[in-house]
Parts: C-alpha cells; sequence; structure tokens
DNA sequence: TGTTCACATTGACAGGCTTCTACACAGGCG
DNA sequence: CGCCTGTGTAGAAGCCTGTCAATGTGAACA
C-alpha cells in the first residue's frame, strides 16, 4: 500500500524505516545492485568483496543487514556462498513509493 | 533504471542511498505519509507535531532531512508553514526498486 | 585419515555521525 | 507590544561504519 494513499501505521513505518535503513548506505545499495544485476541472480561473496576497496569482514557485515532487512538471501554451496535477491521485498518497498493516480486515493 | 538492470555506479549509489537514508527513521517516513495523505496534498506543521509524542523542534529537524533530499517542499502562508510532498522523487525511487520482467534486463 | 589451506562469518573496539531535548531567536497577527 | 508559530543552536546519549583478530566450515592432498 503506498504510503501517500493513507496516512501509514507506527508498525509499518518501523517496518519500512528498517529497510530503508539498509538501503541508506552507498556500499549495501550497490551491493544489492550487483547481486540483483548479477548473470543467474546470484553472486558469491568472492566476488562481491572484490568490487570494493573493503574488507572482507566490512562487506559480511553489510551483506548481513541486507539479509536481517529480507532483501537478499543466501546459502553455501561447498566452499562458497551464493546470495540473491529477494524480489518480494523490493516490490513491496517499490509499491510503497509508488504515487496513487491523482496523488492521493481516499479522503 | 532499476538497481537490478544493471551495477548501479558510485556516485548514483550515494545518491539513492541520500534519498534513503532520509526514509530510515520511522518518524520521517510517518511524516511524509501525513503529508502525502492529507486532504490537498498540504499540511502544516502543527498538525503534524500533533501526531507524534515529539517535541517541536525535533519534528521540525525532521521536516528539513525530507527537505534537503527533496522529498517534499514547503512555503510559508502567513504564520503557517505549508508541506506537501514532490512526486518526482518517491517515482524515482519506486523506479530504482522496481524489478525489470525476469529480474535483469542484459547480459 | 589427519593436516593444511582457502572461504566466509563473528566478535570486540575506535571514530564519526545521528537523534533527541532544552533554550533562544525570527516572522506574522491582534 | 504580547502572543503564537516555526526554526536554529548546543549538548548528551546512542547507533553505525570500518578494521583487526579469532572462529567455523568445507575441500584438497599426502
Amino acid at each position: 500500500m503506498p504510503l501517500a494513499a493513507e496516512p501509514i501505521g507506527v508498525d509499518q513505518a518501523a517496518e519500512v524505516a528498517t529497510a530503508f535503513k539498509a538501503l541508506s548506505d552507498p556500499v549495501r545499495v550497490r551491493l544489492l545492485s550487483l547481486i540483483a544485476s548479477h548473470p543467474g541472480g546470484e553472486a558469491y561473496v568472492n566476488n562481491l568483496i572484490a568490487a570494493f576497496d573493503l574488507t572482507g569482514p566490512t562487506i559480511s557485515h553489510h551483506l548481513r543487514v541486507l539479509r536481517e532487512a529480507g532483501l537478499i538471501g543466501c546459502q553455501r554451496r561447498g566452499t562458497w556462498v551464493y546470495y540473491w535477491v529477494v524480489p518480494t521485498m523490493l516490490e513491496r518497498l517499490s509499491e510503497v513509493l509508488s504515487i496513487p493516480a491523482g496523488g492521493r486515493a481516499n479522503d
């Protein structure tokens, strides 16, 4: 439900804000984009670390923030850990920011 | 351009992250929703302050963060100050989060 | 089978930034 | 001038970001 349609509830506002907080860091935005645009929709950590001038633990921390926000999922396959994007969450956030036709829905 | 379409650039990632940072606080999300869903698309500060258990300066500060992020605009009319939502910014963020058909665009 | 190596995460900590309140200031109205 | 509305500033508490060190997991090899 778009936040422009009606006043958002306190609980939902907190939930949405948590997700947006996960996207409030440039590194995490780039990580999400790298994972989402990776061939096959998956990426493993080694590749992600190589794309930044940051150390492994730092990337790992950022990935955890994205994971706990429900934006990405991960799975271990042998030695490597693969990450992928959870489209449901992105679509939901996109819907929250969308503008209803006419700018408002009711009242 | 959706961030899932191709790896986002460093500059654009920083710009998007700044906007999301403005939305990373529950109070600001609720403020934006209150303004956007207000009859006429406008709201004045006195109404907004009444909706929270926070002091006036705090709300004023949050409004400034939203304003500097380009998400809302304001104008003084006599004694009261009116706020409204800038739909362009919301639409752009919504597009960034949208998922291209098939999950990816090229390559 | 046991060791060694590579991959990735977790924990602890320093530095910087954000958030919130209290007080004080500017702008308009009666 | 007195009052109300809204903003700006200064300061304390808390959170976030990034690095180093240590741990856990799985594969390769003698």
